[in-house]
Order: structure tokens, then C-alpha cells, then sequence
RNA sequence: GGCGAGGUAGCUCAGUUGGUAGAGCAGCGGACUGAAAAUCCGCGUGUCGCCGGUUCGAUCCCGGCCCUUGCCA
């Protein structure tokens, strides 16, 4: 079974930074676990590796579609399948692991280690319920969701949110079963997350959004939907690119559109964080943003040697 | 300077026919098996601009002052 090292944190924690000198100082690949690195041309807004460090370090999870195409985390994890491979070629036997998986999707993460039904989506019925809701509410999908398993709701963590009624309603109908739980049993494999103190991550969120206006977020937007006019529905929402897109529309001011990225990265950076608080076995490395990164670097090998790699159950 | 309008939560504002106040946003906390940068849930004490007056009781009524803003000069 393949091997892998793993960093985790919320967004401008410097863990891509880290994971960079890392894996060039150990020779190894890197596989993003970030849901919006996959959509190809879109660069600046979402922090992507440059094509300097792509030339040092062989990536993948990076680049896999177009931002007109859907994406899910079942492909996700077919692209991770290539990223194991590539690594137990790599690796000589029983070896170091060739293969660093870094990024903020806790969900990838999560099912890295502990598997998802081989099952796919259905993305017509995921549509059709999704109108219904749209016309008539949480309601109609819960009386629906009635009327197909009686006992589904009180299975379901968050019977409120129309996200999780229209997945369970999708798995119902297209194979008469509710979303299973996770394939592998727990625990879940330590991770390692990165931390900053709040205060230092919403200054450095800032000086983030700043710097990406500045190295043309909307040029690489306008340009994006001159060859893409209509994105997937992952793709439009992503922060910085709803944003512009408003602003290139006319809906937001340039000023509103800043300050409405640093907004929701900010409660990204907190959702992200009480993900990794919560839902994983977290090996909290906190940093200061004056730490200097061969130090960070140090102290994360140091976490890796101390509590082992994760293997990869695909 | 004159005449209006306004000063209430970090921000934008509502409200109390006098019994010390509540929405949205922000923030904080939480959930989460396939769209996850998504989606959903929970958390509201703040000299109600300041100083007096009336009143059992004032954020509300009265007077003065300060500040913001519009029009006129």
C-alpha cells in the first residue's frame, strides 16, 4: 500500500509554501487536495502553484477540467489512484513515501484515507431536485424524502440543509439506498494542519486578496469567460471568481468586491479549521508568520517522523 | 449663520403611544460521504451622542450643548 506524508490547513497558511520546499528538498511528488486547484485557467484567484515551481515538483490534482465541466470528489480520488501510483513507482521498496498530499479540502482528505462508495452522482435527478427546491423550499424535499424512506430524515446530521436532502433523495431513487457511511472503519490517520493565530491569518488573507488583484484576478477572468461562458456551477462559486464576475457585470464595485473576498475567505479559513479541529485526528503545527519557512519546514518533518505516513487505501 | 434631517450592537438600520431594545451583515462557535472555496445550524448588554429638567420610572417628552448631513446664505 502506498505511503503517503499529508499537510492540511486553512487557506494562507503557508502550507503550500511549505509543501513546496519539502517535497523538493525530499525529491517527491505533491498531490493537491484543494477542490478548486482542478479547474484549469484559473490561477491567480486560486493561488496555484507557478509554472517555476510546477517545473521542480510533479504535481497532480492540479489542472484536471475545464471550469465549463463538472467535477466531484469520486474523481478526485481516481486522479489521487494516479498520484499513488505514480509514487509506488517512484518509492523503492519499502522506502520513504514519494508522495506529499497538501491542501484545505477536508473532505478529499477524509476520503483518501477512509474511501467513498464507488457509486457516482447522478447530476439530471441533482438538477431536477435542486429546481424543485428552488420553487418550493426545503419542505417539498423533506416530504419527498418522506414519501421515498420514512426513517431517512432522522438519519441525515443536518435535516435543514437542502444540499444533503437532495443527495440522499439522488441515492434513494437512483440505487434505493441512503449515503452510506464511511467505507473504512475509523480512526482516521493523523494529520498534519497548519495554524496560524487568527489575527495573523486575517491580515495575511488581506494582503492576499490585494496581491491578486494586482497580478490581474480580473484580466484572468475576463479572459476565462470570453472561452467559457458558461461555468460549472463549482467552478462560478468560487471566491474571487463569483466576485469578479460581479464586478465585470456590473453588480459589485471594484471596493465591494474586495472586501466581499476577504469575507468569505475569512469564513472559509474558519470553516476549514473547525473541519480539521473536529473531523480529522489533527497534529496542530502553530506558527508564527515571522516563523522562517526552513523552520516551519522542520518542525512539519519533524511531526511526520514522529506520528508516520498514511497509507492510502486505493 | 438660518431652516430641516439624523446620532441606538463592529457596520447599515428598525423600535419603544414613557416600564432600560432587535433585525440584516460582520464576528464567534458548530455540523458535514460525493457541488465542499459548497450547504446548513446555534450565539445579540449595547454609557440607545453628552448634560440637565419633568416623571414613581426617560433611550423615548422638554431645554441646552456637541457631532454628522442636506438645502439656503
Amino acid at each position: 500500500m502506498t505511503l503517503a506524508w499529508t499537510l492540511a490547513g486553512a487557506t494562507a497558511t503557508g502550507k503550500s509554501a511549505a509543501a513546496q520546499l519539502l517535497a523538493e528538498r525530499l525529491g517527491i511528488a505533491i498531490l493537491s487536495a484543494d477542490a478548486m486547484l482542478v479547474y484549469r485557467g484559473m490561477d491567480v484567484g486560486t493561488a496555484k502553484p507557478s509554472a517555476a515551481e510546477r517545473a521542480r515538483v510533479t504535481y497532480f490534482g492540479v489542472d484536471l477540467v475545464t471550469p465549463d465541466q463538472p467535477f466531484s470528489t469520486g474523481a478526485w480520488l481516481r486522479e489521487a489512484a494516479r498520484a499513488a501510483a505514480h509514487a509506488g513507482a517512484a518509492a523503492s521498496s519499502g522506502a520513504a513515501p514519494a508522495l506529499l498530499t497538501v491542501g484545505g479540502t477536508g473532505l478529499y482528505f477524509k476520503a483518501l484515507t477512509r474511501g467513498l462508495d464507488s457509486e457516482v452522482a447522478d447530476p439530471a435527478r441533482r438538477a431536477h431536485w435542486q429546481a424543485r427546491f428552488e420553487a418550493e423550499g426545503v419542505e417539498a424535499l423533506r416530504d419527498a424524502l418522506a414519501a421515498l424512506d420514512p426513517h431517512a430524515l432522522a438519519t441525515l446530521s443536518d435535516p435543514s440543509n437542502p444540499r444533503r436532502l437532495i443527495r440522499a433523495i439522488e441515492q434513494l431513487e437512483s440505487r434505493r439506498r441512503l449515503p452510506q457511511s464511511w467505507k473504512q472503519p475509523g480512526p482516521d490517520a493523523p494529520l498534519t494542519v497548519l495554524r496560524l493565530p487568527r489575527e495573523q491569518l486575517h491580515r495575511r488573507i488581506r494582503a492576499r486578496v490585494e496581491s491578486m488583484f494586482a497580478q490581474g484576478l480580473v484580466e484572468e477572468i475576463r479572459s476565462l469567460r470570453r472561452r467559457y461562458p458558461v461555468w460549472s456551477a463549482s467552478a462560478a462559486q468560487a471566491i474571487g471568481y463569483a466576485e469578479g464576475c460581479a464586478l465585470l457585470n456590473g453588480a459589485l464595485s471594484q471596493a465591494e468586491a474586495f472586501e466581499r473576498i476577504v469575507i468569505r475567505t475569512r469564513q472559509l479559513a474558519k470553516r476549514q479549521e473547525t473541519w480539521f479541529r473536529h473531523q480529522t485526528q489533527a497534529v496542530w503545527i502553530d506558527t508564527d508568520e515571522r516563523d522562517p519557512p526552513g523552520r516551519t519546514a522542520e518542525r512539519i518533518l519533524n511531526a511526520w517522523r514522529q506520528h508516520g505516513a498514511t497509507p492510502l487505501p486505493l
